[in-house]
DNA sequence: TGGTATTACATGGGATTTTATGGGTGTCAA
DNA sequence: TTGACACCCATAAAATCCCATGTAATACCA
């Protein structure tokens, strides 16, 4: 199946219009989908997103590293927040005013492909984000430093 | 497998286009593929490249859960930055912007094949890695200073 | 074997299409 | 009647396609 996966930075309007990369699109459109289905992550300041697809089995979908009533909890937070987002005649979506609040976004998101699901940043966060990440990898790789 | 090897110096025209050569080219098509996939290598300065099938089962290496659960940050960090880039009708592809950033490419690339994958460099970096690579093979090699 | 024709490749530039973005208008419901 | 929202159109920028050219490698022939 066709992933989501590269980084794009898109402006979003007074309207809190945005338009969703156009490779994206393609993944989205690919399945048959017309729309977007969006929640502010339960850990991160940031949005998730994918085909409506995805949320269809979200019980079975909960990974196991949760405990069994966890689980359940997890889905029912998710559930709660989650949003179909119509693209309209030009590939865009209308973020939800909390939404943009959830994520602390201003006038511009950061759209990056996590395979089967893609996160909305905003640039700045998503900067000291990643380079936290690529910290970590590098201190678990090359523990002694090796060029 | 036919696999990438070999060095291959190209222009980086004003439109961030490169001519793949023709011999990874050959690779590329020979799986019957039409686009090259790229990304930032995590840890040099240069884009690492391939084609698209060797990086598919990266989507599955990302937890599919809502939360923070085991994951493969280094998959997530390549996904992240991948891009899929499409051959035009001269085997050229066209660099991201991005990508010529943190290659730190001028007007040349350069090209080294690196067996299932090949790497992209400014050909001055490229030297410098190359000559301390060899020093440090000759060191662990010829530890007495034999010829 | 020397010289010439032919092909493959890398590169340059222009034309065309997609994409992202801004703003307007009508409709429905509170 | 006033927003909120879906829909429509306009435009600039960027990505993509197409064709032309120089040059190096190869094949061909006398």
């Amino acid at each position: 199946m066709k992933a989501f996966f590269g980084t794009f930075v898109n402006k979003v309007d007074a309207k809190g219009r945005v338009s969703v990369p156009a490779p994206f699109r393609a993944v989205i459109q690919g399945r048959g989908l017309t729309s977007v289905a969006l929640h502010p992550s339960l850990f991160e300041s940031c949005l998730e997103g994918a085909g409506f697809d995805r949320f269809e089995n979200l019980e079975s979908q909960i990974a196991d590293s949760f405990g069994p009533s966890t689980r359940d909890e997890v889905a029912e937070l998710i559930m709660a927040e989650l949003r179909e987002l119509p693209l309209d005649g030009e590939g865009r979506i209308v973020l939800p005013d909390e939404f943009i609040a959830k994520a602390n976004l201003t006038d511009q998101a950061t759209f990056i492909g996590q395979g089967r699901r893609f996160q909305m940043w905003e640039p700045g966060a998503l900067a000291a984000v990643m380079k936290a990440k690529l910290q970590r990898v590098t201190a678990a790789l090359k523990p002694n430093g090796n060029a």
